[in-house]
DNA sequence: CGCGTTTACGTCGTTCGTAACGATA
DNA sequence: TATCGTTACGAACGACGTAAACGCG
């Protein structure tokens, strides 16, 4: 069994079956990815593959046992690499992440030009995705970092580091009714108009839909969207009243939109950064995670890592301790 | 990075950072060893061991980490090497239990006879050592099965699965004044004699002392012995009054000792038998422990290893449902 | 006939073992 | 001088790439 082996099978199983693309993957030749995987299967003696003629047709149940192991073991030559290269190149690699578009929109920017500055030659990938591609990406593809909303369940293996908490915030068109309401907005106000939001496969977005009927309203959600670029475009066109994560209530949407704080009608949400339990973690990583969540110290970090339950991080925090995100202030209705 | 190396670097980590040892064991030439460890080292850029002169005189901080996930590696390389096996070769291969003297000498031979009987191709190793050196070949030695009493907390990342529980015995010399009480034993009869036991490091053994300090008596042991032989023997030439699992209360013995139940006196142990979490467990060990636990049912042994915590594991089997082994019963003394 | 896999074969790089050398106590 | 590690070198092996054959839709 070779290293090599067991990378040229991920390849294989991570390229649909298809071994030239695994080969090209590898920048290799296609003979020699498929001699590799013909003697890996003769040493252990198994057919990891179904075959269908000659192609590859499916994966038998050893085939994923092995598969399953081959990952973990080439996680750890990845590691191995990680913390080698943490003692010599300090300033050289990448930062891979995974996030929802709120995140990526309008968290992220000023986060990672800070990072920038600091860290100018490392690579930065931003990936995008709901929930459920950021939890398939971390455990299947090279991704440093998670950063989510709510739904701990999906990321299960992860740690998962609180960092900041957020409302929502209520989106109308200049001059709408809403905004001259002079006291303080209902979920009775906003069930009286139909509503613009984000889809509900969207992590904690449910407990959006559970607010109102906790108070025996039924919301007239007439459109939903993935992120609140989409959503504020359709509430400029006067399609309803949107409600977005406060974050995304820009002060640059000052223009056509006004912006109503909401804080209080809806649970607060809390954004956490994830990363594998069995990673290793390089100097500008930890850097990376302090600039995401400022209020988590060296040796929290440390306590963190040594932590093997999720409950026992989130003890680590005072939920009240969290940074609150909100709104970009010049925008917002208060009450009266 | 190959695999060899990785092989080669916990080969010389693993006898005493001696490379000729390392190459003895791999069964290989010295040189080879040493290259490989050089090529390891350039590659990753990196000192793995601290050098005196040509020698190797220690383990950097680096080279600790690269190690600890070399080990990770080559046990996914063997979990998988064994998942084949499994596969094509049923019968063939090796099971390795590291016990204390007590389940080697007294549990385990019933036990390991009706296995040899049905697996006779399955090479056995069996380890003796105290609770510390099992834990320590379960983690750096290739072992499949830890076997022992208590001190849970030494194996964490094991799981253990309860298998029995059990009393003391007290043994005496045949015709002792203990044999004559026409009553049931208590901790005040056993205070007033010298004493012979285990000694203290064997697992949850100082609850012996515990239950003479609830009772505010100091008991007199005379002689403390990590296995029962030895204290038997020394019961034998009258130094004292024995204290022993009861397991170990033979009837072979009844020639020139007597055994008086305890049960009651002192706190039920339970012993328990665990293995690695990540390991890839062959169908010939999972019958090993249904050997050893016959209470446990396939769909148990399921949960089990769907479990992520010890406790929820303890919570599957109430205790009382555990079977209690006992002594030889024709060589116990009952209350009147 | 195109797509994808396997077979065949020549080349090149790697590993391994032997032998000689170097350093250390 | 015995022990342990490194260097040097030739032989064997293994991986890789090109070219060609095969099987399937």
């Amino acid at each position: 069994m070779k290293l090599q082996q067991l990378k040229y099978l991920l390849a294989i199983v991570d390229n649909g079956l298809n071994i030239t693309a695994a080969a090209e993957r590898m920048y290799t030749s296609q003979p020699g990815v498929s001699k590799q995987l013909k003697l890996l299967e003769e040493e252990l003696g198994l057919q990891l593959f179904v075959r269908k003629g000659k192609s590859l047709d499916g994966i038998t149940a050893a085939g994923h046992q092995v598969i399953d192991r081959a990952r973990v073991i080439m996680r750890e030559t990845e590691n191995i690499r990680s913390l080698a290269a943490d003692y010599y190149q300090e300033e050289e690699g990448a930062l891979s992440i995974a996030t929802t578009h709120t995140q990526a929109r309008y968290v992220l920017p000023d986060i990672i030009a800070e990072f920038r500055k600091r860290f100018p030659k490392i690579g930065l990938n931003l990936h995008q995705g709901t929930s459920e591609q950021i939890a398939d990406m971390i455990t299947n593809n090279n991704i440093d970092f998670a950063i989510a909303t709510g739904s701990k369940d999906l990321f299960a293996g992860l740690i998962l580091v609180p960092s900041y908490r957020w409302d929502r915030a209520v989106v109308v068109p200049k001059g709408h009714e809403l905004t001259k309401l002079g006291r303080k907005l209902t979920l009775q106000d906003l069930a009286r108009y139909p509503l613009v939001t984000y889809v509900f496969s969207f992590g904690g977005q449910s407990s959006l839909k559970r607010a109102f009927e906790n108070e025996g309203l039924e919301p007239d959600v007439v459109f939903t969207a993935r992120d609140a670029d989409v959503i504020k475009t359709y509430v400029r066109m006067g399609m309803g009243v949107g409600i977005v994560a406060s974050m995304a209530a820009d002060c640059a949407d000052q223009k056509e939109l006004q912006v109503i704080g909401a804080e209080g009608l809806f649970p607060r949400s809390t954004t956490w950064i994830g990363f594998r339990k069995d990673a290793v973690l390089r100097r500008y990583m930890v850097e990376f995670v302090k600039l995401f969540a400022p209020h988590v110290t060296t040796s929290q970090l440390e306590e963190i890592r040594r932590a093997t339950t999720q409950d026992e991080i989130d003890g680590l925090f005072e939920q009240n301790e969290l940074p609150v995100r909100g709104a970009c202030v010049d925008s917002i209705i208060e009450a009266a």
